[in-house]
DNA sequence: TAAAATTTGCAATATTATTTCGTTTTAACC
DNA sequence: GGTTAAAACGAAATAATATTGCAAATTTTA
């Protein structure tokens, strides 16, 4: 399941986290290696542990201001059910991110959103009209104080 | 304080939000200009929107299993109290993400980890031994169902 | 310790990004 | 509506970078 990764692997792992754009020559030199060793390693990398490499964009600048967290709670505790609910979640652009957790709590949803008007309809359309929702509690946030992509190896 | 983005910016940003690797000349297919003009707006769009352009790892495959989602109250509402704990969090690797947040929680956190031991060493570390710290919720997910940073435009 | 497999670096090649510059389009003003 | 300034454009040349082929060195396995 995990894979071996040697300490170059993980040096070149986390300055890809940092910043992907950097030139296979720099990296290169980084981590110590020539050029073609180091663009072999990143090629296996990016086949084995590297899932996508995106740009990020400041949503403040995009006027997404608003973070909302939700807590979801279902009425029964059923696959399908959950199921059901994830892949609902995986078609809104809104919800950017979806945990499912244990305990009291069923759900985590993390939205950006322009305003509370925009939220205001996702509760409408996919919350308060699903049968199997039992309760939900909506927290705002208008600071991102952290948010990293990267995971430190 | 927003940048005027046309629709062209507005799809060159969706593109390189799915995938910061794909080439100038694909892109500037993509968008139905010329490599250089293209080029000329990721060039304006990286110094007034983009943050940075990242490697996303897939967390299961190097150990990190586990989500934690803490809930955090202060036992006052002050400034200085904020700004000291959003500094902290900033510090630790584990915490991959911090909102402040308006109502009963102060502070929402996300973090990853590779077990439940690791979790417990920073709550000892960084949230028990707080004195500015009133009381925190823990939530468990071992399901990461949905993590996507790209805002639709 | 020897054989097999993997990883490496160098040099040649292929892609791709980038610059230059003349042209076209858009925007502002009379 | 006509005129000018500014901004954005595309074609072609150039520069930078990634990529491949292959022999040598290293590591792993038996």
């Amino acid at each position: 399941m995990s894979f071996d990764l040697d300490r170059t692997d993980r040096r070149i792992l986390n300055l890809l986290q940092q910043d992907s754009r950097i030139s296979n020559q720099a990296l290169a030199e980084k981590v110590g290696l020539s050029p073609p060793a180091c663009l072999r390693r990143v090629r296996r990398l990016r086949e084995e542990v590297i899932m996508a490499e995106v740009a990020l964009i400041n949503p403040r600048l995009v006027g997404r201001y608003i973070n909302v967290i939700v807590e979801v709670e279902m009425v029964r505790d059923q696959l399908d059910i959950y199921d059901a609910f994830k892949r609902k979640m995986d078609t809104i652009p809104e919800v950017t991110q979806c945990y499912q957790v244990t305990g009291e709590v069923d759900f985590m949803l993390i939205l950006m959103v322009e305003d509370m008007e925009s939220y205001e309809r996702f509760t409408r359309q996919y919350l308060s009209t699903d049968a199997n929702l039992s309760k939900f509690r909506t927290l705002i946030s208008l600071r991102r104080d952290k948010f990293s992509t990267a995971i430190p190896l």
